[in-house]
DNA sequence: ACGTTTCGCTACGGGGCCGTAGCGTATGAT
DNA sequence: ATCATACGCTACGGCCCCGTAGCGAAACGT
């Protein structure tokens, strides 16, 4: 009875409501000011919960800043229109278009940075790119099995050729990026793999 | 008289040595500890310099650990093999070991990361980035002018789909990146690109 | 209506870092 | 040898943040 109830605790309506303010404000100040900035006091003042309350339910700062993180977990389904090309397409304008407009995508660095040094938010930042590659990697499954990519095709290298420029596009270049830059990539790494240079020449191109 | 000797001044070997030992300091903290850590008190104590003169050469922190950075720039010349790929595969070789090897490429996140909220931060970046491209963009030059790329090339396309990999492959993805990745990269990029980068979307993409 | 839980508030000691001042000492230039 | 300069050291007021304690008030569950 005891881990029924552990396991189903409905939750007290004044815990969930200070928790979802807590989050909100740490969320803003983390894209506002970065890491550092997602103080404890700063949290208080920007949600109006008292700083005694937060430590009621987070045992330190940086437990406060890996749930607000992970609070904003949101990976998509893989889709399914029956060509590779269009589900590439598809996930690649999504993710193009998350990047330049979602708020949540300016604290990638934050995150990245961190998990440079401190383990917890390495394991987190894993979590999340794991998440976000496994629909990818279903979507290339499924050209593999279609025919649409040579039956030796490295997925993990394909991945990182398709989601890499977006990326770099955002951080590095700083330049526009948008549906046609998208498609562009998806194109190119396409046409690229279709004969497979590097793992299996011999065969050479599936219809060429 | 004030103008003249300010115009030559030759640098106090004292100047010269506590400016040495400070950056040192100062870039192995932000290796260490990151932004936040590169503390002026903190380097101090790492660097055996007093506080006080620190102040004497940097006004305040963010001076400092700008200087720290751009101390470490180390543009690449840009190789000239007489082969795109040749040259292509020795500048990804290069950067692939850079980013794997270097403890300096290490804070290029925290480098970032400052950039989104800070803009003498992502001036730096800017110019950094811009260094390093350059000389991409001169061998791409060279390979449109060669005939091994067609005429009307995206340098800029190119050079997020070469590097954009593995930036990602070496911060998200955390797989191995060594020279049999980047040379996958550039072939595939190649091959890709050997025809119209984005073929007209209506027909279905790259189909043979 | 009743106990229970959570809340907000105030206050506190502790610590770290900021940036500056003053002063004597050591190192450099001439 | 002399003068100028940069140095290290100590000390300081100020600020921000940490994490905890104690209290009464308000909101909840039954």
């Amino acid at each position: 009875m005891t881990t029924a109830a552990a396991a189903a605790p409905r939750l007290d309506p004044r815990v969930a409501r200070s928790r979802a303010a807590v989050l909100t404000a740490t969320v803003q100040l983390l894209i506002e000011r970065g890491i550092a900035g997602a103080t404890v006091e700063a949290v208080a003042a920007r949600s109006g919960v008292a700083k005694t309350t937060i430590y009621r339910q987070w045992p330190d700062q940086p437990s406060l800043v890996l749930d607000a993180f992970s609070s904003l977990l949101a990976a998509q389904e893989p889709p399914d229109t029956g060509t590779l090309r269009e589900d590439l397409l598809q996930m690649l304008r999504g993710l193009a278009a998350a990047l330049t407009t979602s708020p949540a995508a300016a604290l990638m660095p934050a995150l990245i940075d961190a998990a440079e040094r401190q383990p917890a938010y390495r394991a987190l930042h894993h979590r999340e790119a794991e998440a976000r590659h496994s629909s990818l990697r279903t979507v290339l499954g499924r050209g593999i099995e279609r025919g649409e990519l040579p039956p030796g095709t490295e997925v993990d290298l394909l991945v990182d050729l398709l989601a890499g420029p977006l990326f770099h596009r955002r951080w590095v270049s700083d330049r526009v990026l948008d549906d046609h830059f998208a498609t562009a990539v998806v194109d190119t790494v396409l046409l690229g793999t279709h004969r497979s240079p590097h793992s299996n020449p011999r065969t050479g191109g599936p219809r060429c």
